[in-house]
Formats: structure tokens, sequence, C-alpha cells
DNA sequence: CTTATCTTGACTATAAGAGTCAGGAAACTT
DNA sequence: AAGTTTCCTGACTCTTATAGTCAAGATAAG
């Protein structure tokens, strides 16, 4: 699939945090119940993310993790940027199958690839965190 | 992955019958030397592909495999769009995880789902087969 | 009637991704 | 200082999509 579960519990994640900017750390198991992320999984990918200075966390009692940037400086193009960089396995999962093209850089299919992975990129990158924020209130208001 | 083995595999497929249009039927055994396919996959795949129309097939002798219609006809969208409705095992590999987004339509993350959707859509819809061969071409001459 | 080729469905294998576990380390509370 | 809360860490297992294979059958040409 185009996006993996970690790439976007990684979005929802940051998404929740932004939703509650200014409120100090917020704890991994509040923001796993409210984006229906399994906790485990979750400390796992904050931790990961921590390392793209994004996020930032505090351990202990009112411990938790906090928006490094305010939410309309940061873009979903940074989140998938860094998440698809640190897939560990192997680079196969990356965005666009460069790695397994027979015929490098000369084949046929490559700039087309590579259109659609600026194309890609480009929305993500017009797209910030508030903005998601915004339009997640027109849709609550509507109801 | 973006695209899927067997999403390439198509493309090339058709690629490599493009190359050969107007030549009679091509043996499914050619066209995965040409391109690197595993024979029995490959057998799988066009066959699969019958059914989208894109291409038709001879048994016997002189059969193989052969283009439908010409190749400034077939876009790479079309190839796309069919593959990955025929995606059997579950529909949660399909372009974007609209299946998994626990809240639906009313999700805040949608819209941009679906602006990337149409931007990857919208290349390999502009992108036809002959585009492919020519730009093909190019690259062999520049050699 | 033999050979070359596609046809078909069921089968197995691999690897990526998802998610868990258990214990450790820091920070706050009392 | 002791206890609690929370993040931290690495290794581990589980699941499942995708990749690929097998074997037997059908059709067309020579």
């Amino acid at each position: 699939m185009l996006i993996t579960k970690r790439n976007q519990y990684a979005l929802k994640a940051i998404f929740e945090l932004a939703k509650h900017n200014g409120e100090g750390p917020q704890k991994i198991s509040d923001i796993a119940q409210a984006q229906a992320i399994p906790v485990k999984f979750l400390e796992v990918i904050l931790n990961q993310l921590k390392g793209s200075g994004l996020v930032e966390s505090k351990r202990g009692f009112y411990g938790g993790y906090f928006l490094a940037r305010q939410p309309n400086k940061i873009a979903v193009g940074d989140i998938m940027r860094y998440m698809e960089r640190n897939q560990e396995p192997s680079q196969c999962l990356t965005l666009l199958p460069e790695i397994n093209c027979p015929f490098k850089g000369e084949c046929a299919f490559h700039p087309m690839w590579n259109k659609v992975k600026d194309a890609i990129y480009k929305i993500y990158d017009e797209t910030s965190i508030q903005d998601l924020i915004d339009a997640d209130k027109k849709v609550e208001n509507r109801q």
C-alpha cells in the first residue's frame, strides 16, 4: 500500500500533538487512545520520531510528548520524508521501486516514477499540520 | 511500496508488447526474458490482463500475446487502474488506506489522500505506452 | 498426432510490516 | 528516600500481502 500503518500512525500522532499544542506534554497512552493506535507500537514510533526533531519528549510524572515547532511550520512532507528515510529492514519499501529496477537510471520508466514521486511530495509539502487541524474543525462543525 | 512487482511486471509486459506491436503474437517466454520477469509469474499476470481488454492472446504454435489497441491509445493509468481493481486478497492494498481509516469519510486526512491519489493518476493518465517507448528510444540513442 | 503455446487453479515461500514483551532509566510526588 | 509515572530500548513474535511455483489441461499449427 502507498502508506504504511507506521507512517499513518506517525502522522496521526503528530496531528494529535498539534491539537493539544501549548498544553504541555501529552502522554503516549492518551495519544494512542485518541487516534486508535496500539500503545506499544506508538511508543516505538514516537521514539523514532524524536530523531526528526519534529517532536520532543519529557520523562517522568508529568511527562509525555510535545511538538518542537508550531503546527503551521510542520509539513506532512517533513514527516513522510523522515519516516521513509528511516525504514530499516531494506530500502525496497521506499516510495518508488528504484532499487529494483534492473536498468537503473537508464530505464524508460524512471522519468515517470520521478514525476509521480514529485507530485506526491508536492502535495505533502503543501499541507501543514495546521491545515489538517483546520480541516478537522470544519468537519466537526458540520456535524 | 508504492507499486507492487506484479503491477510493475504488468506495465513492463505491455511495454514489451508495444515494442513489437504489429509483429504478431509475442511469446510469454520472450517477454519474460526481455523484461527480467519470472516466466510462470508472467503467465499469471498476462492472463489476468486479458480481462482488461488491453491485450489479447492466441494459443498454439505461433501463439502469444499482442496489444488490443495502439500503444498511443493505452495510458499507464489504464493498466494501473485495472491492476488495482483486481487485487484479490483484500482491498487494503489499494493505492490509499481508505478502508483502514476508522473515521471513514469524515477524517481530516481524507482530502489530502484524495489529492495524492488524483495527482498520481493524473501522471499515469498523461503517460501513454507510446510515450514510454519514445523515452526508451532516446535513452538508447544516447549510448 | 505431435509439438508449442497459452490456461487455470491450487499450492508454497518470502519478507515486510505490525505489533508485543520485559525490563530499564529518568522525573516527579509525598 | 521510596514509590509511582512515564518514556526508552532492543529483541522478539505474529500476520499477511506479495511473490513465485507446480502440474495438469486446452487449443492451434505443422
